[in-house]
DNA sequence: AACCTTGCAACAGTATACAGTTTGGTAAAG
DNA sequence: CTTTACCAAACTGTATACTGTTGCAAGGTT
């Protein structure tokens, strides 16, 4: 191609492509990324393919075989027990150190809410509720816990994607559970201490993990 | 070249020498590293070090401008305390999910606390007490959180480097204190909870932290 | 002396070419 | 019918060439 100069990095554009196409279930899971093929795909080289493909690796979103073959991540459900778990490792410290800038000002947390409450699909709602949890990070000040929620949320939004694609994922009182645990946060985070916003986050994801459904071992 | 075949990719080679040289600060904590100098220097071409640049931001050796140039890490205080927040955030869970494996079998753990204790120096007890928190998680069975070690201990690593490099990192009583810990530790893991062992590996990592001298800002 | 220009050198982004490896299928042998 | 050997296509690893950008310093202007 003979554009001059691509405004945002062509590698960044393939990193934005190949995320949504592989999030929206364009590319399946377990497909061969072949750098050629991709190539033509996004139209571009594949020097920035390549870097695309390493770069989604780092978000979980693009395997590796030992022959240096990448494919679409193929999450199973130990992965997702994995993802939670490391959920519980990050977001109740995250919500702890987060507390004292969130206790003074949880206008961004507040707006989340209202969005969230009306959001009109499932999928809408759980960005939402990924989105929330995302400012709490934000808010506890350390790039490191934030660094890992963005990886950690890409194979969950990867995951709930392929959720929802292959079974019904709204349950009766799922929205108004969310937005319940939600607003029982924020209260905390404005009237208790740290350490029960800590516990409390702790119970919220444990609490919200129970309302998706399972998904079965394709074998 | 006319290598016939690297046994290992000249990347994966690139990553080693790069981190080594990094690690051991014969590059400086801001050094600019140009891709054709550090290719020139490691007797790759450009392609390998830039795999190279992009693994070690991952594990937090390298830093990117905004302008696409990569310097080494230069560590501050501040990202020290992040540093111990991560530890705090992976490593309890981790012992709690690592607890039933190893109350089976802590051989490797008993292997490790009796060659710490014989550490003929400060650099090779921090590194061993950095393997003994490594076999930990990786009996925890959980691949994300063993992953997030391996940054983590990266980053470590460069800092007690500069420590040892800028101050004495040694304080009397500290190899003491560190087999002592591990003692209790493996105890924890025959005798105790899952929840017990979490608890006790929070405990040991904050007492830990407090052995390091501070370094002060440069500034 | 301080402040703009201008131009050059160094650098990253990208494309492409080539070498070597893996893979899958097909034909030959058991 | 099964197994092995082999070959061609596809793919990755790496080098190199080219382009546009950035940073910096020298020289000129107020």
């Amino acid at each position: 191609m003979e554009l001059p100069v691509p405004s945002t990095p062509r590698s960044d554009q393939a990193v934005a492509l190949l995320r949504r196409r592989i999030i929206d279930g364009e590319y399946e899971p377990g497909t061969l990324l072949a750098e050629t093929a991709v190539a033509r795909d996004l139209g571009v080289s594949r020097v920035p393919v390549r870097e695309a493909l390493f770069a989604l690796e780092r978000d979980g979103l693009v395997d590796f075989s030992e022959t240096g073959r990448a494919y679409v991540k193929d999450l199973s459900p130990r992965d997702f027990e994995e993802l939670y778990t490391f959920r519980l490792s990050l977001e109740p410290i995250g919500a702890r150190l987060a507390a004292p800038a969130l206790s003074k000002d949880s206008s961004r947390l507040d707006g989340n809410i209202k969005a969230t409450s009306k959001a009109p699909t499932v999928l809408e709602l759980t960005n939402l509720d990924l989105d929330f949890h995302e400012i709490i990070l934000e808010a506890s000040g350390n790039g490191r816990l934030l660094k890992q929620w963005h990886s950690l949320r890409s194979q969950l939004e990867l995951w709930l994607g392929r959720l929802n694609r292959l079974k019904q994922l709204h349950t009766p009182g799922m929205s108004e559970a969310t937005v319940g645990g939600h607003k029982e946060l924020v209260k905390a985070f404005k009237t208790k201490s740290p350490d029960e916003c800590e516990r409390l986050m702790s119970q919220h994801i444990l609490g919200w993990h129970q309302w998706l459904p399972t998904m079965e071992v394709p074998e």
